[in-house]
RNA sequence: GGCGCCAUAGCCAAGCGGUAAGGCAGAGGUCUGCAAAACCUUUAUUCCCCAGUUCGAUUCUGGGUGGCGCCUCCA
């Protein structure tokens, strides 16, 4: 089955043929260490995610590189004109590297809580000072950069064409929209962009480097362009990143690419929108800041949160709210529920298992249709197929959706195992307790008396005891 | 100011020229003394508004309205 994906550069959907076939090298920009990230951060590596499984669902080889930006750049979020790594050093009285090292491990965590595979290659961008300057040094020489009151500036009225993802007409960029960006004199073009700083903007900049132009820092695009095609080469097939990245930065990493090797880089441009809450775009200064683990502390399971994202379109922009989550969580653990319910029995597969694994399939070919992939999951749970096959596929499927939806179901049943097994064994003191009252409340019941009946209940309850009444006696459920 | 994306039931959301998927919530039913759970049934004469193209438009075109994003370092 033919892969489509909506390309950014092209804005249409297309035919995913990768440069080499039954490989696909991809390259994500990951996140900038000096804070935890948010959900809406984290939609991004989610979605990406996905984008990942369903290339190896389909059968190919991918080979996935995302970058650590632990260089300092100018923070934007209530922008003071600070370097982000700094004010995040400063604020919790750390080294830049050790900001580095501990946001990177906090953001792996998250990752691992929401089942994002880690890329195969992980890459630091202080890692690559070396490349960064090569490639520098390379444009400068083949007349795309200059050197301007000690920066390096990549000239961008070189290119025949600079605009990708938006046709911006010059005169009409606004210079210095946000607060904090100031207009920098130095540049010939509005457009131009720092590939290699000497002159920080900030007093204290820690992190400096040698390099032929002075002691500095590189800027932030090259960093991205470098990692990507020391790992995977001069021919990309898949740019990952948000959608606030298109401009500049993806703009800027196809200027300098394609300048440095001469041809053209990277085929496809996936860009995930963003998850905003009622007020907007999220972000780490405004309103609640959202992480994962400030989800885990209000009880969410962070799978249910995956699910959440799964529920739309990586292209539409999502809205937080925890009545949308609050949503989500229902139908995750509805789902669930089911699943354990099913028997592992009857044959396994079938033409009409076969269809429904190609309704999956065909979902996440049409530009990774998450939405419709998860009705094809509910389907699957309807059809009229064994229950082996209906396993079979389910766990085949979250190859894809990786919502450990066989894992939970799993513990599900064991947990309803051990239920009854605690139900069975009247030693225990508590389920001596809770067997005594239920025979009470059976009297109780007996003698119509139900006042007292719905009294025990009630006051099983507030020990965080359910009854359940089935026609073979009454069973119990214990909380947690 | 410019550029881009989006608008479908109470909520989330798919579909994008042939007469509105799916999920959550709700309602009704089976079961129950009543609940809970489970299961079954049900829930948009209509897709922001106005024109146009068409035999036919939620889907295409034009014009509005509203929301969101980007415009030098936020995913």
């Amino acid at each position: 089955m033919q892969i489509q994906l909506y390309n950014s550069a092209t804005r249409q959907k297309e035919d995913f043929v990768p440069n080499v076939p039954g490989k696909v090298s991809m390259y994500t920009c990951g996140p900038t260490v000096y804070h935890f990230a948010h959900i809406g951060n984290l939609r991004t590596y989610i979605m990406e995610d996905v984008l990942e499984r369903t290339f190896r669902y389909f059968g190919y080889d991918v080979s996935r590189v995302m970058n650590i930006t632990d260089v300092g750049h100018l923070t934007s979020d209530a922008d003071e004109g600070e370097d982000k790594m700094l004010k995040g050093a400063k604020r919790e009285k750390k080294t830049v590297l050790e900001i580095a090292k501990f946001y990177t491990d906090a953001f792996f965590e998250d990752c691992r809580k929401l089942n994002i595979k880690c890329p195969d290659t992980v890459v630091p961008a202080t890692s690559c000072i070396d490349e960064f300057i090569k490639v520098i040094e390379s444009l400068l020489e083949k007349g795309y950069a200059y050197i301007s009151e000690g920066n390096v500036y990549f000239d961008t009225s070189k290119l025949d064409k600079y605009y990708i993802f938006n046709d911006f007409r010059e005169e009409d960029l606004a210079e210095g929209v946000r607060e904090g960006v100031e207009k920098d004199n130095a540049k010939r073009n509005k457009t131009d962009f720092v590939l290699w700083f000497t002159k920080s903007k900030f007093e204290d900049q820690e992190l400096k480097w040698d390099s032929p132009w002075g002691v500095g820092y590189p800027g932030w695009h090259i960093e991205c362009s470098c990692i990507s095609m020391k790992h995977l080469g001069e021919y990309l097939d898949v740019h990952c990143g948000g959608i606030d990245n298109a401009f500049p930065h993806h703009t800027n990493e196809i200027a300098q690419s394609e300048a440095f090797v001469g041809h053209k880089w990277c085929n496809y441009w996936f860009h995930v929108l963003h998850l905003n809450d009622a007020s907007g775009k999220m972000s780490k200064s405004k309103g609640e800041f959202l992480t994962v683990s400030l989800l885990e502390s209000k009880g969410y399971d962070p799978l249910a949160y995956r699910f959440f994202c799964l529920g739309s379109h990586y292209r539409k922009s999502l809205t937080f709210s925890y009545e949308n989550l609050d949503n989500a969580v229902a139908a995750y653990e509805k789902l669930v529920a089911r699943i354990a319910a099913i028997k592992d029995e009857g044959e396994s597969g079938g033409a009409e298992a076969e269809k429904c694994r190609e309704a999956f399939m065909a979902a996440l070919a049409n530009d990774v249709n998450t939405s419709l992939a998860v009705t094809a999951l509910y389907d699957t749970l309807k059809a009229n197929i064994s229950g082996k096959a209906k396993l079979e596929l389910i766990a085949d499927y979250d190859r894809v959706l990786a919502l450990d939806l066989m894992g939970a179901a799993q513990r599900l049943k064991e947990k309803q195992a051990k239920d009854e097994e605690n139900a069975a064994d009247a030693a225990d003191p508590r389920t001596a307790h809770i067997l005594e009252m239920i025979e009470k409340r059976k009297e109780a019941k007996k003698a119509k008396n139900y006042a007292e009946a719905d009294a025990i209940r009630n006051a099983l309850a507030a020990e965080g005891v359910t009854l359940i009444d089935t026609p073979e006696g009454t069973k119990f459920k214990i909380e947690g």
